[in-house]
DNA sequence: GGAAGAAATATAACATGCTATCTATCATGA
DNA sequence: TCATGATAGATAGCATGTTATATTTCTTCC
């Protein structure tokens, strides 16, 4: 089915801008709830003008905000409720109310800027830095960006590449230059824990082919010195069903959370596919990945284990994710 | 007071992009009233799908507007209430509802595409195919745009300028090569019944720095054959206080209604640009000339004539329009 | 100094988007 | 064949935008 927005073109802007902003502002009000800053999209601005030019009256805001007053008025109404807002009257004028922010207001503003407006500037700028041509093809490409990943998944994966850049580690898409880094990271673990079967050479010996073109990701951890110290993949395996598997992370760069950083990474990712089923195969010498799996969301799987334990020799423990 | 949104750049793109869409959809409310479609924007999209694909279940109209399921039904129950739509359960499948154009639906989106989409999509065309640059930078230019003539007005200049072109009249803003067309115009019917002051005389000789250049607008109006047959300008007197004057037909293409086509044009713009006052001084042996202004809003005005009836000799009328 | 109009907010009513959940029907598998 | 889960749509409830109008307070002018 076309969509009828996009055919129309130019005739039905409005409606289709209202889409997009609709859906941004739905992703933005899942990041103010998963950042712990209780208030609604709609209300940021408010707070955000009156954060950046001081205290405002309502007419002030109306001007700043550039919405209706009523809309205004109800937002203060909601703002002054929880407490984020305190207003005064003025002595010299009865009618004008000023709104200034309390200090759980400030504080509000504090950790937004500190968590929320990096990555989510950071975010929107490179969306629509790529974008180019008129009005309506860029609309159009921002959509498009926007169905394959969402805002909120971006801002996310952001989120999380920031809080270990500090600690110089860093996600890297697949290109064929890392396909030797694929093999080497894999065949370590695989070998020492185990022995490498035909299968994972196969697979560790053509990541393209077997893997990226065939609608699956892989993606790399690499530190600042060290250079790429881990990997992992997800391979389709049929319509909605994704396996996760030959994730590894080097000797040399354990204990720095490497794991954990690329296997978040990945399932945000994961999640961004609207998958019907990700599962992983493992065995139980594996304690400590396992423990991770199950700190980000896997759970064990009796079912999948009945279906595709057999894939692999070493394979005696099956987890899924909920997504 | 600056505009926040537009302050803080990408971070707020959501709701900006939702105030713009905003300030399309309620223009197109008007214009569907006006018009004499009684719908709302919001239910425009799901009657052209259905127009445009044929009959469409409830989910096939979901993926058609991309937006969610309850508000497609909602849509929907709104038009069968209005007989717009009709619905047939499937015998295939009785969970299933599919909506049909009625007769009545039909006609509507026939009116809908003769009298409202070519103007719409002149404008809205016309006013996206200027803009460049960045996603930012061309919603900005746009809502410029927008402050200063909205989506509405361009419509209605836009109508009134599809039905003059049957009759091979077109308005032509001011440009340095029109001045002489302005200055014979005037001078011909002035001096024909009255004399040309040096006000008059000046004026004339000086369009740009007297009229444009001080916010004023000069607007002419040509015939396909004959050239430019007219001219109408409003000039900046204060603030928000214009004066229409200066308007002006050939007598050779007076009776098609190229006065009520110029007027009529002027008056949009005018609505436009937030004047507070909008006045004009004449006499009264410009019997069909007052006629025509009354016919498009002006109403006598003693306190008018009063302020400013001494601005030119031969001024005994003076009138103001409530815009 | 008081009435009239203007200005700043508040309130009401409605349009529309969303998510979450309910209901009715269909499809499937023991 | 019937329970069970999936699917299509309906409903409830909220967020947030709008316009229209009411209320309170100020300003201005006779």
């Amino acid at each position: 089915m076309a969509d009828i927005l996009a055919d129309m073109g130019y005739l039905f802007l409005g409606s289709r801008l209202k889409r997009l902003a609709e859906r941004l502002q739905a992703d933005a009000a899942r990041l103010l709830k998963t950042s712990d800053l209780p208030i609604q999209p709609a209300q940021f601005p408010l707070l955000a003008a009156i954060d950046r030019y001081g205290p405002l009256t309502i007419g002030d805001a109306v001007e700043a905000l550039g919405v209706s007053q009523p809309a205004v008025t109800r937002t203060a109404s909601s703002l002054l409720d929880i407490g984020l807002l305190a207003a005064s009257r003025d002595d010299a004028d009865m009618r004008q109310k000023t709104l200034a922010l309390t200090d759980a207001g400030k504080a509000l503003m504090a950790r937004a800027r500190a968590v929320l407006w990096p990555p989510l500037g950071t975010v929107v700028t490179d969306l629509c830095g790529d974008l180019s041509g008129p009005l309506l093809d860029q609309i159009g490409q921002l959509e498009t960006k926007l169905d394959h990943c969402s805002m909120e998944m971006r801002v996310n994966t952001a989120t999380l590449a920031a809080r270990h850049a500090a600690t110089g580690l860093s996600i890297r898409e697949y290109s064929d230059d890392l396909a030797e880094d694929f093999y080497r990271i894999n065949a370590e673990w695989i070998e020492q824990m185990f022995v490498l079967e035909e299968n994972d050479r196969q697979i560790l010996s053509h990541p393209r082919e077997l893997i990226i073109d065939r609608g699956g990701i892989i993606l790399f951890v690499e530190d600042a010195e060290l250079g790429v110290v881990g990997t992992c993949a997800l391979i389709r395996i049929d319509e909605g069903s994704f396996e996760l598997t030959k994730m590894g992370v080097s000797e040399k760069a354990r204990g720095r959370k490497a794991g954990e950083f690329l296997l978040a990474s990945i399932l945000e990712r994961a999640r961004a596919m609207a998958m019907d089923r990700l599962y992983l195969l493992t065995n139980s010498k594996c304690a400590s990945a396992i423990h991770l799996y199950e700190k980000l969301g896997f759970v064990h799987d009796a079912e999948i284990m009945a279906a595709y334990g057999s894939r692999y020799e070493r394979c005696n423990v099956a987890m899924s994710n909920p997504l």
